[in-house]
DNA sequence: AAGACAATCAACCGCCAGTAT
DNA sequence: TATACTGGCGGTTGATTGTCT
């Protein structure tokens, strides 16, 4: 039996992400996780992307603590290390790596390292061989000694089932309003930061220098700050806490999912299924989206 | 200045393993 | 037990950027 698709790929966009769906990406997953599956998450976001373009998304570019580039000699060293003993084993020696993805590592092997791991092949096979794996100079628990700052208590995560805002009108219409306006908030306050990012991305990196942690076991998370070497915006700049999901296996469980979520409350405005995207494309910009609040009810 | 080439890296593809039903 | 579904992974592609001629 042939194996189904994971999304409509007619029907879903691709290709570089915008800085509106990054922001709504963002918003979305540090509020409520993938909402268990993150195939129904573009859904519920109202993204017209495909579940698997979200995950990596998240985990490449928008998760809190990421690093790119500017790899160091340790860092060179180790995955040269790590290479050797168990080849291209990207998110194992990814996880020895804070702040990497196996995405970055595996590219950056491709275009600087495996020169000079062939290279240093081709000499040792006329010289005797290193010393065996786990030599404490590349010890993984050693790296990650100078790990972040411990973790700080979590900010509650909202229960998007649970709360009914998969676009369920019931009882609770006050407190969904309340929930809805403070998203809606917090995704314009992010919008607006944004536009600044480039002028405060300098004075943000010096001034932070944690990242953010959490602990598989409970789900919490680490709401500080997170530098950022490329100047891109980070949860830095949030007006909210970070989760991390460096694992996704580390979000909190949310209720199970009734999987016939229709839409999303940002503040007052309920989406559709992928209504917010419509209007999103048909506008000239996304403060017109913002601006047009008669559209947004319905 | 312009074209060719190389380097970089974000994103996609398809497969596999684990889990739910 | 069989099947379907999802998350995760490694390999690869292709657009963009930088460098060289």
């Amino acid at each position: 039996m042939g194996r189904s698709p994971c999304c409509d790929k007619a029907s879903v966009k691709r290709g570089p992400w915008s800085e509106e769906e990054d922001a709504i990406l963002r918003s979305f997953v540090e509020r409520f996780g993938n909402a268990g599956n993150w195939i129904a998450l573009p859904h519920k976001a109202g993204l017209k992307r495909c579940g698997k373009s979200c995950r990596l998304r998240w985990l490449n570019y928008l998760r809190p603590a990421i690093r790119h580039g500017g790899f160091t000699d340790e860092e060179d060293n180790l995955i040269l290390s790590l290479y050797g003993e168990m080849g291209s084993k990207w998110s194992v020696i990814a996880s020895k790596l804070p702040g990497r993805t196996d995405n970055d590592v595996k590219n950056y092997w491709n275009t600087k390292l495996k020169k000079r791991y062939l290279a240093a092949a081709a000499t040792e096979a006329t010289t005797p061989p290193p010393p065996a794996a786990g030599d404490d100079d590349n010890n993984p628990t050693t790296q990650a000694s100078s790990q972040p700052a411990p973790p700080t208590p979590p900010a509650p995560l909202v229960n998007l089932d649970a709360a009914g805002l998969d676009g369920a009108v019931g009882d609770n219409d006050e407190l969904l309003l309340h929930k809805s306006e403070q998203l809606y908030a917090e995704l314009m306050g992010l919008i607006e930061q944004q536009q600044y990012s480039t002028i405060t991305a300098a004075a943000v990196d010096a001034a932070t220098t944690t990242t953010s942690w959490s602990s598989p076991s409970t789900g919490t998370t680490s709401p500080t700050a997170s530098s950022s070497t490329d100047g891109s915006s980070s949860s830095s700049n949030l007006p909210w806490p970070a989760v991390d999901v460096h694992d996704s296996t580390m979000m909190p469980p949310l209720s199970e999912s009734s999987g016939s979520s229709s839409g999303l409350f940002f503040g007052s405005h309920a989406f559709g299924s992928g209504s917010f995207q419509d209007l999103l494309g048909s506008a000239a910009s996304f403060d017109d989206v913002m601006l047009s609040q008669e559209m947004l009810y319905y």
